[in-house]
DNA sequence: GTGGTCTAGACCACC
DNA sequence: GTGGTCTAGACCACA
């Protein structure tokens, strides 16, 4: 997989399991890969994944059991959802708009912006 | 001054600088303070100064004349204006789109918060 | 190592780079010296290794890998190539030109003298 | 007048008595302009025209009369363009050739360059 | 006075 | 191990 540069690469992985558990492919109680298969398809060091199981752990998402492996909690999708918008409404929403302040941009122009999808998708 | 401990130190100076400019405490034309000068109301290392006054002159922000010290170019504040609003629109507002998605949070639910100031606002 | 005291060291260190690269030495996509390992062979203190390498890598001539290092890039010897000749052109060229034209310098002059190498190659 | 920022200006204005002593402004035993009208007509520091001046005494160019100026030597012109010449032939013609080979370039290509003024003659 | 460069040494995040 | 940042302090060229 190809990481981009600017942010350590353990929370680039903490998001491909962030989503993973958000599109339904990691359901809460089920078992997600292991340290080591999930380096190898990464192309990544193993104490690199370590770092980021260890932040998924203690935030409540993942649970180790011994011998066995990670598993996502039983309700991971919920736990991840909310921490996220709140996350998000409270703390990057309010910079976005005193940004979009300082600038001098119009609350029009953004959702102009977003009704016009292939300005800003990738996909 | 007191620092954010995550971003480094000579990009906040950066910043500073920035909002010298649009605040129009540094006119086009006109000298800003020295790097001696600034490292010390900063309480920061010269060195530190240097790099951040290289940024701005590699940007086009700020000129030197040799032995004088450096200057805002001419139209700085234009400058510094287009070059964030180019970055913020091509940047950050895509990335807050596909994160507004990906968290199932409709456009409503922003310009709602944006309507209600006291919400987001620290003045 | 020596280096000439006119001209910065870290421009001076820019050119052992760039020679490397054209001679082959660092092949595009290779690992190039760490750092620290440059700044201990070439006797400077690794501040000054770091600075080449930060213009390099702006310059699109090399690549940090977190945590593993600096790598030439793909076509690194290219980029070099083109980067070198294009500012000759331009640039030293014209200087030149302007030079042997100033000094009353005809052309023929430089064209004799270049069919006889032993005039100005050192080897 | 305009100053190059790379090259100090006291060298510039070297350039700029050389000149003038190649065109026959300054003619032979005749006064150039007294430090302070060369350093207003500039817009430059006295100090730094003071320095210039030093520079070409030194190199036999301009001589000092006590309370009378400055003057150009008899044969100015020749000096002048002797040693120019001289250090052109010797040094900077070699290093050109040298960067032509590294680069790949051939005689043929700066010949073609040359016939073409248009390409490299700023007037 | 100004900035430009360099050294020495330290601390930190990341892999 | 890697690079990134910062400090302290020094020397130099330039105006």
């Amino acid at each position: 997989m190809q990481f981009n540069k600017e942010t350590p690469i353990y929370i680039q992985i903490k998001d491909v399991v962030y989503n993973a558990i958000l599109s339904g492919e990691y359901c809460g109680g089920e078992r997600i890969p292991s340290i080591r298969d999930m380096a190898v398809s990464l192309e990544v060091n193993p104490n690199t994944v370590t770092r980021t199981y260890a932040i998924l752990q203690e935030e409540g998402v993942i649970e180790n059991q011994r011998g066995l492996g990670y598993f996502a909690v039983e309700n991971a999708k919920d736990v991840v959802l909310n921490q996220m918008k709140d996350e998000f409404l409270t703390v990057e929403v309010p910079l976005f708009f005193s940004k979009m302040e300082r600038l001098g941009i119009p609350m029009e122009k953004i959702t102009t912006l977003y009704s016009e999808p292939k300005k800003w998708r990738k996909t």
